[in-house]
DNA sequence: CACAAGTTTCAATAATTATTGAAACTTGTG
DNA sequence: CACAAGTTTCAATAATTATTGAAACTTGTG
């Protein structure tokens, strides 16, 4: 929706950037960042859209923006409305879908380490728990030193759940505060 | 190198692992594990195999208890001393090189927390830097919306490189210590 | 309950990423 | 400096992961 009270572009700011443009730029910018990752790319962007738009997108204009197919469009908002970074918005009247984005910031780190925490850390957890149970023999050359590895890993993967859970919990204030005088 | 001191298993443990499996089990887990985390199976696994070895191991070594050709094993290995968990260690008289693994679990830590950063977050911190000093026009309608996104991500993105930062310097139980004092 | 508008599923396919293995290269030694 | 032992490179290929798009499904409405 392109503001029709402004449609000639200013002459002194030639090389400026539209605000498409720039919007543009920032959704390829996430795009890339998330394939570091593990997140794929198509659901990095279409967050990214999400954010910086200021009124909800249906899932046509999600694919049509995107460039992407129909089924890859309905299956990814799906994804982000399970991890809690988007949000379903009825207009009345119409039948169709419409999303936005959480926007605080804080929130959706939250969300994304909850999500990533649960995946991630609490089934490597669960894996090694299993693992260090397994009986073994204990007279074998090795054992301890085998065992005392895998302690260390527990060790290191319960203190990782601890400050994460902390985060997510915490308020924002109090954990910026917190954080920045303890390393700064 | 099986101990011949202890040839026969103790009828008494028939269910119990050797530590063979054990470790077997633990490449296994360690490499599923990284899968989610954007870096390669083959080098978790390696990286894993290096951990719980006792001795040095040559690049046949890795190459025959992974099951991986030759040139896989080399990149690995030393995409492995690039990052800093495993170290070469020459045997005297030897002409083939050794590796072991950095088995201090906080050392292992720093040296991810340190690669991951200079890969991902700087190389997003400087993007956004980038987008940010575009020249837009500031009286498009919804640009101070999006430079607000920005800034947001930004002020984030700067919060976790001084966490981070302040992690990989602290020394160990100065850190357990003032984080778990912190969330719990 | 038939229809239209919209959504989801999933087998086929495209795109990406990891691995192989043979050839080229390096390095120490007689 | 020729050779042997070992290492690295990289084009070809295999394995994995993401995407398409058409068919099946769902849901609200006259």
């Amino acid at each position: 929706m392109p503001d029709p009270t402004n449609p000639t572009p200013d002459p002194s700011a030639a090389t400026a950037l539209t605000l498409e443009q720039a919007k543009a730029q920032f959704i390829h910018l996430w795009g890339a960042t998330s394939a570091s990752w593990g997140i794929n790319r198509t659901m990095a962007q279409m967050h990214a859209l999400l954010l910086v738009s200021a009124e909800a997108l249906s899932t046509e204009d999600l694919m049509t923006q995107l460039q992407i197919s129909r089924g890859n469009a309905s299956m990814t908002v799906r994804e982000l409305l399970d991890w809690g970074l988007v949000y379903k918005a009825l207009k009345p009247g119409e039948r169709r879908e419409y999303f936005v984005a959480e926007k605080d910031m804080l929130q959706v780190t939250r969300c994304i380490i909850r999500e990533r925490k649960r995946r991630e850390l609490d089934a490597m957890k669960r894996s090694l728990d299993q693992l260090a149970a397994l009986p073994g023999d204990p007279t074998e050359p090795g054992y301890r030193e085998f065992h005392r590895v895998l302690g260390d890993i527990q060790q290191l993967a319960d203190s990782a759940d601890t400050v994460l859970t902390g985060v997510m919990k915490a308020e924002k204030t109090w954990l910026i505060d917190k954080l920045l005088r303890m390393f700064t």
